[in-house]
Order: C-alpha cells, then structure tokens, then sequence
DNA sequence: CAGGAAATGTAATAATATAACATTCAGTAT
DNA sequence: ATACTGAATGTTATATTATTACATTTCCTG
C-alpha cells in the first residue's frame, strides 16, 4: 500500500469514475493500456481488489463488473440497481434493509459478514422515454 | 421443450440435486460425461438456463455456480445464503424483504425486474462447531 | 413423405480470473 | 553507502466460465 501501490489503485478507479457505466476488468485494463502498454490482468485484478476491499469500487457479481462507488465510500452493502436498458447502476444503502436480512439469514444461525444485494430492472429515465415514445 | 429437451434438463436437474453444494457448470459437465462423452459446454448452459427460468434451479451470482431449488420451485426472489467455511447453501423467501426492496430501488422510478440477493457468512452448523472446538 | 421449427451436437473461441514465479522498489539496519 | 527485507508489481502461462456460429437430428404437421 505504499505509494506506488496507490498510484495503480488511483488510475484504476479514475477509470471507473470517468465512465458512468459498470465495466468489466479487461476494459479497465484495455482503457490503461493505451498509456501502460504492458500492462496485465493481475494487476488490474489486485487494484480492484483493493479498492472494492476499502469500498472505493464496488464488484457488479451479476455482470462480472465493476463500478466506482457513487458516495464518498463505505464498506456496508449497497443495494445496486442496474438499469437492463441503459446499463445505469443506482447506489442505494438501507440499514433497514440489512437488518431484515440479517435477521432471515440469522434464524437458522447464518452469521452474515457480506451482502449481495442487486436488482436487475427499467430505470426512471428509461422507464420514461418509453411512456414518451 | 420436447420430451427430449426435458431429458438433458432433468439429468442436469439430478446432478445438482445428487450434491447439497452448487456448482459450476463445469462441474455438472464433467460428471455428465461419464455417462455422455461427448457433452458439449453448451448443452449444459441450456439445460442450467431452462431450469434457472423455471424455477427448478438457482444460479448463484457471486460464486459463478449453480444449486438445484431447496423448495419445490419458484420464479420469485430466494435470499441465497452461503456459508464461506462449509460451502452449504441455504435458501429462504422474504415477501418482506421484496417489498422493502422493490420501495427502495423504486423511489426513484426504477422498475425492478429480478432480484438477486445472496448473504456469505458462517452457517450455523460451523459456527456451533467452531464454539465447540 | 416433405417441410419446418426446435432441440441438440459440435467446434471454435471469447471473456473472465488466477497461479506461479521473477523483478523492482522503498524502507531500514548495519 | 550498502546489503537485507518484505511488499507491490511485472510477466508468463494457464485455468475457468461462457458464448457464437453453424451443422445435425428429432419430431411434429401438413
């Protein structure tokens, strides 16, 4: 994690941030690759897992994708909307919501330590263009 | 949907159900070459998809894998729990939880299609166990 | 029995991910 | 300064997961 660590995690998630979209680790190292030429997958996996590891980056499991975090960062369990349409991802926390899901895991003495909540779905935008067309 | 392709289904089906544990597709595909050699991985990823489509199985989203349904079936959401020491799936429904859900993604106009909701942790069972110890 | 749709078989390949080991770098004790 | 150390990174190869594209078979229907 010393500098030089930092300086791989920095421009992998400035990449995340410069798309709006989720994108898969190969087009995160295809998009570096035009300036680090030999760059590989290893390093591209290691500096997600960093940053998805301290909540700077979130894992789409659903679509083997990755997304910058839309908040500052957090390691709790976001609830990601992903628009089928657009492609859009939605970053939603509910701590209402992890309690109720804590607690139905826990009746059989599941301890919870990572939640994988995704909805697949028509965001509001897309949702509206439709009605309008 | 002919009785042929219900034949390849429910053999798929049986390998699944013959194991509490999910698994790859990979998997069901090398144990179904003992009995057909020349078992393609695509044949497989049509069975799995039928069988995820109705209900009879599950595909779990953050292993890459897939576990025969624990109840009869369902196409509603199941709260997949996975037990990060044993491995052991459980699964539950939660109108509840759906609802919450659904009324989050919804404020802002998303419209959710499917849900995949999977907790990792400790299951009971290794948890006593580990108390044991 | 010919035609056609659906399921399946088959071959090739794409996309995702990791293992194993070599190298480099920054910090530290001597 | 220099050699040692451990962590990060580079590098090569390969494993794993998934799909595309097309040929073939099956079985139903006219």
């Amino acid at each position: 994690m010393s500098e030089r660590g930092q300086r791989m995690q920095a421009q992998v998630l400035a990449v995340l941030r410069s798309r709006r979209l989720p994108m898969s680790a190969y087009a995160v190292l295809r998009c570096l690759r035009e300036e680090h030429p030999r760059l590989a997958p290893p390093t591209i996996y290691r500096a997600l897992a960093a940053l998805t590891e301290c909540g700077k980056a979130h894992r789409l499991e659903s679509l083997n994708a990755f997304i910058a975090c839309q908040r500052d960062r957090h390691h709790d369990a976001s609830i990601l909307s992903i628009c089928t349409d657009c492609g859009a991802v939605e970053e939603n926390l509910s701590a209402d919501l992890l309690t109720t899901l804590s607690s139905i895991a826990g009746k059989s003495g599941f301890a919870p330590t990572r939640h994988v909540i995704e909805v697949h779905g028509q965001c509001g935008t897309c949702g509206s263009a439709e009605g309008r067309a």
